[in-house]
DNA sequence: GTCTATATAATGATAGAC
DNA sequence: GTCTATCATTATATAGAC
Protein backbone atom coordinates (compact mmCIF):
# COMPACT_ATOMS: atom_id res chain seq x y z
CA UNK A 1 0.00 0.00 0.00
CA UNK A 2 1.38 3.15 -0.65
CA UNK A 3 1.47 5.91 1.84
CA UNK A 4 -1.23 8.06 1.51
CA UNK A 5 -0.61 12.02 2.24
CA UNK A 6 -1.52 11.92 5.95
CA UNK A 7 0.72 9.05 6.80
CA UNK A 8 3.98 11.21 5.54
CA UNK A 9 6.04 13.24 7.95
CA UNK A 10 6.25 17.28 6.78
CA UNK A 11 9.53 16.95 5.07
CA UNK A 12 8.12 13.87 3.27
CA UNK A 13 4.93 15.75 2.18
CA UNK A 14 7.11 18.87 1.00
CA UNK A 15 9.36 16.73 -1.41
CA UNK A 16 6.39 14.66 -2.64
CA UNK A 17 4.99 18.28 -3.38
CA UNK A 18 8.25 19.91 -4.92
CA UNK A 19 8.20 16.64 -7.03
CA UNK A 20 4.78 17.33 -8.43
CA UNK A 21 5.44 20.95 -8.95
CA UNK A 22 8.31 21.23 -10.39
CA UNK A 23 7.77 19.23 -13.50
CA UNK A 24 4.71 21.81 -13.98
CA UNK A 25 5.34 24.83 -13.75
CA UNK A 26 9.54 25.14 -13.66
CA UNK A 27 12.29 25.38 -10.95
CA UNK A 28 11.54 28.92 -11.28
CA UNK A 29 8.37 28.60 -11.65
CA UNK A 30 7.49 27.09 -8.54
CA UNK A 31 7.36 29.40 -5.54
CA UNK A 32 8.21 27.83 -2.17
CA UNK A 33 4.93 29.15 -0.67
CA UNK A 34 3.45 27.06 -3.54
CA UNK A 35 5.29 23.98 -2.10
CA UNK A 36 4.35 24.69 1.38
CA UNK A 37 0.85 25.23 0.33
CA UNK A 38 0.49 21.53 -1.09
CA UNK A 39 2.20 20.01 1.24
CA UNK A 40 -0.06 21.39 4.23
CA UNK A 41 3.16 23.11 6.21
CA UNK A 42 4.30 26.89 6.12
CA UNK A 43 6.59 28.44 4.06
CA UNK A 44 8.92 28.34 6.72
CA UNK A 45 9.06 24.45 7.15
CA UNK A 46 10.30 23.66 3.96
CA UNK A 47 13.42 26.35 3.89
CA UNK A 48 14.10 24.34 7.44
CA UNK A 49 13.90 21.31 6.54
CA UNK A 50 15.87 21.98 3.12
CA UNK A 51 17.88 24.61 3.63
CA UNK A 52 16.54 26.51 0.63
CA UNK A 53 14.93 25.73 -2.75
CA UNK A 54 17.75 24.95 -4.20
CA UNK A 55 19.00 22.34 -1.68
CA UNK A 56 15.38 20.87 -2.27
CA UNK A 57 15.90 21.16 -5.78
CA UNK A 58 18.50 18.80 -5.12
CA UNK A 59 17.05 16.64 -2.25
CA UNK A 60 13.92 15.69 -4.89
CA UNK A 61 16.45 15.01 -7.88
CA UNK A 62 18.47 12.68 -5.24
CA UNK A 63 15.15 11.16 -4.22
CA UNK A 64 14.21 10.12 -7.49
CA UNK A 65 17.20 9.10 -8.97
CA UNK A 66 18.03 6.52 -5.99
CA UNK A 67 14.49 5.45 -6.42
CA UNK A 68 15.00 4.66 -10.38
CA UNK A 69 18.40 3.14 -9.32
CA UNK A 70 16.78 0.69 -7.46
CA UNK A 71 14.10 -0.27 -9.57
CA UNK A 72 16.90 -1.16 -12.52
CA UNK A 73 18.77 -3.05 -9.92
CA UNK A 74 15.80 -5.05 -9.11
CA UNK A 75 15.37 -5.55 -13.14
CA UNK A 76 19.06 -6.70 -13.40
CA UNK A 77 19.06 -9.03 -10.63
CA UNK A 78 15.88 -11.06 -11.40
CA UNK A 79 16.61 -11.01 -14.74
CA UNK A 80 13.76 -9.33 -15.86
CA UNK A 81 15.73 -7.23 -18.79
CA UNK A 82 13.57 -8.24 -21.56
CA UNK A 83 10.75 -8.34 -19.58
CA UNK A 84 8.15 -6.07 -21.44
CA UNK A 85 7.51 -4.07 -18.93
CA UNK A 86 11.28 -2.71 -18.90
CA UNK A 87 11.16 -2.89 -22.82
CA UNK A 88 8.34 0.07 -22.75
CA UNK A 89 10.70 1.96 -20.92
CA UNK A 90 9.88 3.29 -17.79
CA UNK A 91 6.07 4.21 -18.16
CA UNK A 92 5.11 1.54 -15.65
CA UNK A 93 6.63 3.58 -12.92
CA UNK A 94 4.94 5.84 -10.41
CA UNK A 95 3.62 8.67 -12.62
CA UNK A 96 5.38 11.47 -10.22
CA UNK A 97 7.96 9.21 -10.74
CA UNK A 98 8.86 9.39 -14.28
CA UNK A 99 7.69 12.76 -14.52
CA UNK A 100 10.11 14.10 -12.34
CA UNK A 101 12.65 11.95 -14.05
CA UNK A 102 11.96 13.59 -17.60
CA UNK A 103 11.61 16.80 -16.67
CA UNK A 104 15.00 16.69 -14.68
CA UNK A 105 16.80 15.46 -17.83
CA UNK A 106 15.21 18.24 -19.85
CA UNK A 107 15.71 21.00 -17.76
CA UNK A 108 19.64 19.86 -17.12
CA UNK A 109 19.80 18.82 -13.46
CA UNK A 110 23.16 17.57 -12.94
CA UNK A 111 22.41 14.72 -11.08
CA UNK A 112 20.10 13.48 -13.55
CA UNK A 113 22.97 13.74 -16.16
CA UNK A 114 25.15 11.35 -14.18
CA UNK A 115 22.33 9.09 -13.93
CA UNK A 116 21.55 9.21 -18.12
CA UNK A 117 25.59 8.69 -18.67
CA UNK A 118 24.97 5.54 -16.50
CA UNK A 119 22.66 4.32 -17.99
CA UNK A 120 24.20 4.53 -21.78
CA UNK A 121 26.82 2.76 -20.04
CA UNK A 122 25.04 0.17 -18.81
CA UNK A 123 23.00 -0.31 -22.05
CA UNK A 124 26.30 -0.80 -24.40
CA UNK A 125 27.62 -2.98 -21.58
CA UNK A 126 24.10 -5.19 -22.44
CA UNK A 127 24.10 -4.87 -25.68
CA UNK A 128 27.43 -6.22 -25.86
CA UNK A 129 26.20 -8.99 -24.06
CA UNK A 130 23.30 -9.67 -25.88
CA UNK A 131 25.15 -9.53 -28.87
CA UNK A 132 27.70 -12.23 -27.62
CA UNK A 133 24.70 -14.30 -27.35
CA UNK A 134 23.23 -13.85 -30.90
CA UNK A 135 20.22 -11.75 -29.54
CA UNK A 136 21.10 -8.36 -30.80
CA UNK A 137 22.36 -7.00 -34.31
CA UNK A 138 26.09 -5.43 -34.14
CA UNK A 139 26.53 -1.51 -34.52
CA UNK A 140 28.28 0.16 -36.98
CA UNK A 141 28.90 2.84 -33.42
CA UNK A 142 27.09 1.15 -30.59
CA UNK A 143 27.84 4.25 -28.19
CA UNK A 144 25.42 6.74 -30.73
CA UNK A 145 22.88 3.68 -30.81
CA UNK A 146 22.66 3.32 -27.02
CA UNK A 147 22.55 6.98 -26.86
CA UNK A 148 20.34 7.94 -29.11
CA UNK A 149 18.09 4.99 -27.91
CA UNK A 150 18.18 6.35 -24.62
CA UNK A 151 17.49 10.10 -25.14
CA UNK A 152 14.25 8.68 -27.08
CA UNK A 153 13.16 6.97 -24.49
CA UNK A 154 13.89 9.18 -21.54
CA UNK A 155 12.85 11.98 -24.03
CA UNK A 156 9.63 10.28 -24.72
CA UNK A 157 9.08 10.71 -20.93
CA UNK A 158 9.31 14.46 -21.58
CA UNK A 159 6.57 14.19 -24.17
CA UNK A 160 4.19 12.16 -21.75
CA UNK A 161 1.84 14.72 -21.44
CA UNK A 162 1.66 15.11 -25.52
CA UNK A 163 1.45 10.92 -25.91
CA UNK A 164 -1.43 11.11 -24.08
CA UNK A 165 -3.18 14.01 -26.02
CA UNK A 166 -2.48 12.17 -29.06
CA UNK A 167 -3.46 9.03 -28.16
CA UNK A 168 -6.76 9.92 -25.74
CA UNK A 169 -5.39 7.88 -22.77
CA UNK A 170 -3.95 7.48 -19.28
CA UNK A 171 -0.15 6.53 -20.04
CA UNK A 172 -0.05 4.67 -17.08
CA UNK A 173 -3.25 2.67 -16.85
CA UNK A 174 -3.09 -0.97 -18.82
CA UNK A 175 -4.78 0.07 -22.58
CA UNK A 176 -1.57 2.91 -22.29
CA UNK A 177 1.12 0.68 -21.28
CA UNK A 178 0.21 -1.79 -22.99
CA UNK A 179 -0.38 0.16 -26.38
CA UNK A 180 3.20 1.85 -25.16
CA UNK A 181 5.19 -1.50 -24.99
CA UNK A 182 3.67 -2.78 -28.39
CA UNK A 183 4.80 0.70 -30.12
CA UNK A 184 8.01 1.07 -28.69
CA UNK A 185 8.41 -2.90 -29.69
CA UNK A 186 7.01 -2.12 -33.31
CA UNK A 187 9.55 1.03 -33.92
CA UNK A 188 12.79 -1.08 -32.30
CA UNK A 189 12.26 -4.48 -34.24
CA UNK A 190 11.90 -3.84 -37.32
CA UNK A 191 8.00 -3.22 -37.54
CA UNK A 192 8.36 -0.08 -39.55
CA UNK A 193 10.34 -1.08 -43.04
CA UNK A 194 10.08 -4.03 -44.77
CA UNK A 195 13.57 -5.83 -45.28
CA UNK A 196 14.40 -4.38 -48.45
CA UNK A 197 13.83 -0.77 -47.92
CA UNK A 198 15.84 -0.94 -44.86
CA UNK A 199 18.38 -2.24 -46.68
CA UNK A 200 17.51 0.53 -49.76
CA UNK A 201 17.47 3.60 -47.14
CA UNK A 202 20.95 2.07 -45.39
CA UNK A 203 22.61 2.50 -48.61
CA UNK A 204 21.15 6.13 -49.51
CA UNK A 205 22.10 7.27 -46.23
CA UNK A 206 25.85 5.87 -46.79
CA UNK A 207 25.90 7.42 -50.62
CA UNK A 208 24.78 11.02 -49.02
CA UNK A 209 27.57 11.10 -46.22
CA UNK A 210 29.67 10.47 -48.77
CA UNK A 211 28.84 12.83 -51.15
CA UNK A 212 28.58 14.85 -48.41
CA UNK A 213 32.54 14.31 -47.83
CA UNK A 214 33.64 15.39 -51.14
CA UNK A 215 31.11 18.75 -50.67
CA UNK A 216 33.06 19.43 -47.78
CA UNK A 217 36.97 18.22 -48.81
CA UNK A 218 35.94 20.44 -52.56
CA UNK A 219 34.44 23.64 -50.86
CA UNK B 1 23.91 34.92 -45.47
CA UNK B 2 22.47 35.00 -41.73
CA UNK B 3 22.29 38.06 -40.16
CA UNK B 4 24.21 39.25 -37.55
CA UNK B 5 23.24 40.80 -34.32
CA UNK B 6 23.79 44.60 -35.92
CA UNK B 7 21.46 44.02 -38.46
CA UNK B 8 18.39 42.69 -36.42
CA UNK B 9 16.31 45.60 -35.48
CA UNK B 10 15.77 45.98 -31.51
CA UNK B 11 12.61 43.96 -31.74
CA UNK B 12 14.14 41.58 -33.77
CA UNK B 13 16.91 40.84 -31.37
CA UNK B 14 15.12 41.20 -28.24
CA UNK B 15 13.09 37.80 -29.94
CA UNK B 16 16.50 36.35 -30.73
CA UNK B 17 17.81 36.77 -27.26
CA UNK B 18 14.57 35.43 -25.51
CA UNK B 19 14.51 32.08 -28.09
CA UNK B 20 18.55 31.50 -26.38
CA UNK B 21 17.77 32.21 -22.54
CA UNK B 22 14.08 30.85 -22.27
CA UNK B 23 15.67 27.02 -23.09
CA UNK B 24 18.66 27.78 -20.63
CA UNK B 25 17.24 29.40 -17.62
CA UNK B 26 13.41 28.38 -18.30
CA UNK B 27 10.62 30.84 -18.89
CA UNK B 28 10.07 31.84 -14.95
CA UNK B 29 13.71 31.84 -14.99
CA UNK B 30 14.78 34.32 -17.34
CA UNK B 31 14.52 38.01 -16.51
CA UNK B 32 13.42 40.59 -18.91
CA UNK B 33 16.26 42.53 -17.50
CA UNK B 34 18.60 39.65 -18.90
CA UNK B 35 17.08 39.60 -22.17
CA UNK B 36 17.27 43.33 -22.60
CA UNK B 37 20.86 42.88 -21.54
CA UNK B 38 21.65 40.04 -24.38
CA UNK B 39 19.92 42.20 -26.88
CA UNK B 40 21.58 45.26 -26.25
CA UNK B 41 18.50 47.18 -24.83
CA UNK B 42 16.68 48.74 -21.77
CA UNK B 43 13.78 46.42 -20.31
CA UNK B 44 11.34 48.77 -21.02
CA UNK B 45 11.87 48.17 -25.02
CA UNK B 46 10.83 44.71 -24.43
CA UNK B 47 7.35 44.88 -22.99
CA UNK B 48 6.85 48.12 -25.34
CA UNK B 49 7.68 45.84 -28.20
CA UNK B 50 5.88 42.82 -26.97
CA UNK B 51 3.55 44.10 -24.57
CA UNK B 52 4.98 41.53 -21.65
CA UNK B 53 7.09 38.47 -20.94
CA UNK B 54 4.50 35.94 -21.12
CA UNK B 55 3.19 37.38 -24.80
CA UNK B 56 7.51 37.61 -25.35
CA UNK B 57 7.40 33.89 -25.15
CA UNK B 58 3.74 33.36 -27.33
CA UNK B 59 5.98 35.61 -30.28
CA UNK B 60 9.03 33.08 -29.32
CA UNK B 61 6.79 30.22 -30.10
CA UNK B 62 4.72 31.50 -33.04
CA UNK B 63 7.78 32.53 -34.76
CA UNK B 64 9.84 28.96 -33.80
CA UNK B 65 6.91 26.87 -35.23
CA UNK B 66 6.32 28.84 -38.00
CA UNK B 67 9.87 28.13 -39.26
CA UNK B 68 9.56 24.84 -38.39
CA UNK B 69 6.45 24.65 -40.31
CA UNK B 70 7.97 25.87 -43.78
CA UNK B 71 10.89 23.78 -43.70
CA UNK B 72 8.60 20.91 -43.28
CA UNK B 73 6.42 22.66 -46.04
CA UNK B 74 9.76 22.62 -48.11
CA UNK B 75 10.97 19.26 -47.77
CA UNK B 76 7.15 18.12 -48.50
CA UNK B 77 7.43 20.21 -51.80
CA UNK B 78 10.34 19.01 -53.04
CA UNK B 79 10.01 15.72 -52.41
CA UNK B 80 12.81 14.90 -49.73
CA UNK B 81 10.80 13.53 -47.55
CA UNK B 82 13.06 10.28 -47.45
CA UNK B 83 16.02 11.84 -47.43
CA UNK B 84 18.27 11.01 -44.87
CA UNK B 85 18.56 14.72 -43.49
CA UNK B 86 14.97 14.24 -42.72
CA UNK B 87 15.30 10.85 -41.35
CA UNK B 88 17.83 12.48 -38.25
CA UNK B 89 15.00 14.41 -36.97
CA UNK B 90 15.67 18.11 -37.28
CA UNK B 91 19.19 18.17 -36.03
CA UNK B 92 20.12 19.70 -39.06
CA UNK B 93 17.76 22.74 -38.38
CA UNK B 94 19.37 26.06 -37.00
CA UNK B 95 20.69 25.32 -33.33
CA UNK B 96 18.60 27.53 -30.78
CA UNK B 97 15.22 26.75 -33.42
CA UNK B 98 15.45 23.09 -32.47
CA UNK B 99 17.00 23.79 -28.77
CA UNK B 100 13.84 25.93 -28.73
CA UNK B 101 11.39 23.53 -30.52
CA UNK B 102 12.73 20.95 -27.83
CA UNK B 103 12.01 23.28 -24.74
CA UNK B 104 8.73 24.08 -26.07
CA UNK B 105 7.72 21.10 -26.28
CA UNK B 106 8.83 19.78 -22.56
CA UNK B 107 7.68 22.66 -21.07
CA UNK B 108 4.12 22.11 -21.90
CA UNK B 109 3.67 25.42 -25.15
CA UNK B 110 -0.03 25.17 -26.00
CA UNK B 111 1.49 26.26 -29.36
CA UNK B 112 3.81 23.46 -29.39
CA UNK B 113 1.72 21.21 -28.46
CA UNK B 114 -0.71 21.88 -31.62
CA UNK B 115 2.75 21.39 -33.82
CA UNK B 116 2.98 18.08 -32.22
CA UNK B 117 -0.72 17.25 -33.15
CA UNK B 118 0.44 18.69 -36.68
CA UNK B 119 3.25 16.15 -36.47
CA UNK B 120 1.35 12.85 -35.95
CA UNK B 121 -1.39 13.71 -37.79
CA UNK B 122 0.98 13.97 -41.18
CA UNK B 123 3.14 10.99 -40.09
CA UNK B 124 -0.05 8.72 -40.20
CA UNK B 125 -0.63 10.09 -43.65
CA UNK B 126 2.38 9.58 -45.04
CA UNK B 127 2.62 6.19 -43.31
CA UNK B 128 0.03 5.13 -44.82
CA UNK B 129 0.82 6.32 -48.40
CA UNK B 130 3.98 4.53 -47.79
CA UNK B 131 2.29 1.00 -46.82
CA UNK B 132 0.75 1.44 -49.86
CA UNK B 133 3.45 1.58 -51.66
CA UNK B 134 4.99 -0.94 -49.79
CA UNK B 135 7.48 0.91 -48.77
CA UNK B 136 6.54 1.02 -45.25
CA UNK B 137 5.09 -2.15 -42.77
CA UNK B 138 1.37 -2.17 -41.84
CA UNK B 139 1.15 -1.39 -37.76
CA UNK B 140 -1.01 -3.12 -35.22
CA UNK B 141 -1.99 0.42 -34.09
CA UNK B 142 -0.43 2.84 -36.21
CA UNK B 143 -1.28 6.12 -34.09
CA UNK B 144 0.51 5.15 -31.37
CA UNK B 145 2.99 4.06 -33.52
CA UNK B 146 3.04 7.75 -34.79
CA UNK B 147 2.80 9.50 -32.17
CA UNK B 148 5.35 8.00 -30.43
CA UNK B 149 8.24 8.07 -33.14
CA UNK B 150 7.50 11.95 -33.13
CA UNK B 151 7.80 11.58 -29.11
CA UNK B 152 11.38 10.12 -29.35
CA UNK B 153 12.69 12.46 -31.97
CA UNK B 154 11.05 14.91 -30.05
CA UNK B 155 12.56 14.10 -26.84
CA UNK B 156 15.66 13.87 -28.31
CA UNK B 157 15.93 17.11 -29.11
CA UNK B 158 15.09 17.94 -25.24
CA UNK B 159 17.97 15.78 -24.59
CA UNK B 160 20.78 17.23 -26.72
CA UNK B 161 23.16 18.19 -24.24
CA UNK B 162 23.09 14.81 -22.90
CA UNK B 163 23.83 12.97 -26.29
CA UNK B 164 26.51 15.69 -27.00
CA UNK B 165 27.88 14.80 -23.66
CA UNK B 166 27.79 10.87 -23.97
CA UNK B 167 29.29 10.75 -27.37
CA UNK B 168 31.42 13.87 -27.32
CA UNK B 169 30.59 15.63 -30.26
CA UNK B 170 28.66 18.72 -31.55
CA UNK B 171 25.35 17.24 -32.60
CA UNK B 172 24.95 19.85 -35.18
CA UNK B 173 28.52 19.12 -37.02
CA UNK B 174 29.04 17.11 -39.95
CA UNK B 175 30.20 14.24 -37.68
CA UNK B 176 27.32 14.59 -35.01
CA UNK B 177 24.92 14.49 -37.91
CA UNK B 178 26.38 11.62 -39.81
CA UNK B 179 26.12 9.54 -36.23
CA UNK B 180 22.62 10.93 -35.11
CA UNK B 181 21.49 10.00 -38.45
CA UNK B 182 22.80 6.78 -38.99
CA UNK B 183 21.87 5.33 -35.15
CA UNK B 184 18.06 6.28 -36.14
CA UNK B 185 18.15 4.59 -39.20
CA UNK B 186 20.00 1.78 -37.15
CA UNK B 187 17.06 1.61 -34.41
CA UNK B 188 14.51 2.62 -36.80
CA UNK B 189 15.11 -0.25 -39.75
CA UNK B 190 15.67 -3.28 -37.35
CA UNK B 191 18.86 -2.92 -36.97
CA UNK B 192 19.03 -4.01 -33.24
CA UNK B 193 17.68 -7.35 -33.28
CA UNK B 194 17.86 -10.55 -35.32
CA UNK B 195 14.71 -11.63 -37.15
CA UNK B 196 14.03 -14.68 -35.08
CA UNK B 197 14.83 -12.05 -32.02
CA UNK B 198 12.13 -9.72 -32.54
CA UNK B 199 9.81 -12.15 -33.04
CA UNK B 200 10.38 -13.67 -29.58
CA UNK B 201 9.98 -10.97 -28.13
CA UNK B 202 6.78 -9.84 -29.95
CA UNK B 203 5.30 -13.04 -29.08
CA UNK B 204 6.77 -12.53 -25.34
CA UNK B 205 4.94 -9.59 -25.35
CA UNK B 206 1.63 -10.87 -26.21
CA UNK B 207 1.74 -12.92 -23.86
CA UNK B 208 2.35 -10.85 -20.81
CA UNK B 209 -0.31 -8.33 -21.72
CA UNK B 210 -2.81 -11.67 -22.01
CA UNK B 211 -2.01 -12.86 -18.48
CA UNK B 212 -2.20 -9.42 -17.26
CA UNK B 213 -5.59 -8.83 -18.76
CA UNK B 214 -5.88 -12.37 -16.88
CA UNK B 215 -4.58 -10.97 -13.67
CA UNK B 216 -7.29 -7.93 -13.88
CA UNK B 217 -10.12 -9.92 -14.51
CA UNK B 218 -9.62 -11.96 -11.55
CA UNK B 219 -8.52 -9.92 -9.06
C1' DG C 1 11.84 53.39 -31.19
C1' DT C 2 14.31 53.98 -27.33
C1' DC C 3 15.51 55.61 -22.94
C1' DT C 4 15.49 56.73 -17.38
C1' DA C 5 13.11 56.49 -13.32
C1' DT C 6 9.83 54.37 -10.53
C1' DA C 7 5.54 51.99 -8.72
C1' DT C 8 3.91 47.73 -7.11
C1' DA C 9 3.96 43.11 -6.11
C1' DA C 10 5.99 38.75 -5.12
C1' DT C 11 9.88 35.94 -3.71
C1' DG C 12 13.54 33.46 -0.93
C1' DA C 13 15.08 33.51 3.38
C1' DT C 14 15.51 34.86 8.51
C1' DA C 15 14.28 35.66 13.53
C1' DG C 16 12.37 34.04 17.21
C1' DA C 17 8.26 31.98 19.79
C1' DC C 18 6.04 27.57 20.99
C1' DG D 1 9.10 20.17 14.22
C1' DT D 2 6.26 23.74 13.35
C1' DC D 3 4.52 28.22 13.39
C1' DT D 4 3.87 33.80 12.67
C1' DA D 5 5.82 37.88 11.31
C1' DT D 6 8.99 40.26 8.69
C1' DC D 7 13.19 41.67 5.98
C1' DA D 8 15.72 42.45 1.91
C1' DT D 9 15.80 41.61 -2.75
C1' DT D 10 14.25 41.27 -7.18
C1' DA D 11 10.74 40.95 -10.65
C1' DT D 12 7.33 42.80 -14.04
C1' DA D 13 5.32 46.55 -15.72
C1' DT D 14 4.23 51.67 -16.08
C1' DA D 15 4.93 56.80 -16.84
C1' DG D 16 6.69 60.02 -19.32
C1' DA D 17 10.80 62.33 -21.70
C1' DC D 18 13.51 62.39 -26.00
Amino acid sequence: MSPTAADLTGAARIREAAMARFPRDGFEGTTVRAIAEDAGVSPALVVHHFGSKKELRAACDAYVIDRIRSVKEDAITSGKLDDPATISGGFQMAPPLIRYLGWALASGSAAAAGLFDEMVDESMRLSELAEEQGAMEPSTDLRARCALQIAMQMGALAMQDHLERALGVDLLSPEGVMRMSRATLELFSGGMFPPGQAEAMRKALDTAIENTRKEGSDG
